[in-house]
DNA sequence: TGCGACTGAATGACGGTTCATTCACCCGAG
DNA sequence: CTCGGGTGAATGAACCGTCATTCAGTCGCA
């Protein structure tokens, strides 16, 4: 049976998912000068020719990857706070909700945490709108914090976000590296909320100056 | 004239020093796979060959590079941060010492900032220990703060070194890729310094409630 | 003259990319 | 229903450029 043509483009696509996830994996595992294109394919069940089918070059398939999984990232993150109401709530939720996603998906948060910036080299030209559309989102919800009068307002949105990001990108880095034998990530995300709201000299400890 | 033996072993560690140079500006410019070897040896005005007498591989050339521009950073950071006695301001002194250095020597902080990532995986033995010591001196002076009842005490202090490099670095790793058009990064040490401090719920503006 | 630092052309491995070939499937004609 | 020509996705062995590394020889000094 199977009457009308079944799945010919869906099985072209289901390829095309075949070898992002295998190159996932691999250039996680090897980062993506050691990753070999025959291993990529070896672990997409596919012939190395193939992957010429879908990729213009290794390059193109690094950035293929990098915007399907930042797509997917952005996502995710923009679900996790549209609900939420108060723009400190909404930080501290994009927080936990980061850091989540990192330690579910250890794979994907290696591609983006360590190669975005080795390719960051050979990128120069490549303007990255997936990442740049992360920090978007992250500034916004600063940018709101400061309109409500909840976050200090002297404070460029744009350059809070990029410090924020690199708190949890160097997080996840070092976690990564050791996989969560020295502590976990899930929980650190609630006191780096606390860190970056409230500050160092402000924890929950002393959290309002009552002397 | 130059009596006894003047440089003939100085001379061989000018000549190491020179190609630890070169490889700092190609490797800050072309990253480390796309480095290389005989472009170092032309920029160091050796033979490819002699590099072989003083490193093992190019791996190794990396890593001496790593572990000599880090002690260095390490050095200036101790240096400046000792004359200082409030942790408070050695935190803040740290912060604006680190940023400074990533303005006057770029290709060192390329080095250091992206290749420390990428090189974490065929390095995964390598302890990095110059690295460790950084951290390990930056939460040195949070444990400091934390003592002294200026910083919250239910923060780990290595977490939370860890947490103020990822800022750091992110700032510097954007700076450097688009070299100062968008922001000073010396002027950005100090509202980062608030930040960390104070909090994003804190700054300038509402440095303590007083409510 | 002897020694060893230095040289740089030669080497060999390696891996991304190509392309001649295969073959599963479709479709129209008989 | 069946046969056979056509199609193009898929294959994977071979190609070819690209370096890291080597080593036979040079040079300058003691």
């Amino acid at each position: 049976m199977t009457v009308h043509s079944p799945e010919p483009a869906k099985a072209g696509g289901d390829k095309r998912e075949r070898i992002l996830d295998a190159a996932e994996h691999v250039f996680a595992e090897h980062g993506f000068f050691a990753a070999r294109v025959s291993e990529i394919a070896k672990r997409a069940g596919v012939a190395d020719g193939t992957i010429y089918l879908y990729f213009k070059s290794k390059d193109d398939l690094l950035i293929s990857l990098f915007e399907s999984r930042m797509e997917r990232v952005n996502a995710a993150l923009a679900e996790a706070i549209a609900p939420i109401a108060r723009p400190l709530d909404k930080l501290r939720t994009f927080i936990r909700a980061y850091l989540t996603l990192v330690a579910e998906q250890p794979s994907v948060a290696e591609v983006l945490t360590v190669e975005l910036r080795q390719s960051s080299k050979f990128m120069k030209e490549y303007s990255n709108p997936r990442f740049a559309e992360f920090l978007r989102q992250l500034a916004a919800v600063i940018a709101d914090g400061q309109a409500a009068g909840e976050l200090d307002a002297s404070v460029p949105a744009p350059l809070a976000a990029r410090a924020i990001f690199g708190v949890l990108d160097e997080l996840a880095l070092s976690w990564l590296l050791q996989r969560g034998e020295k502590f976990d990530i899930v929980r650190a995300a609630d006191w780096v909320g606390g860190l970056l709201i409230h500050g160092l000299a402000g924890g929950p400890g002393l959290q309002r100056s009552n002397a």
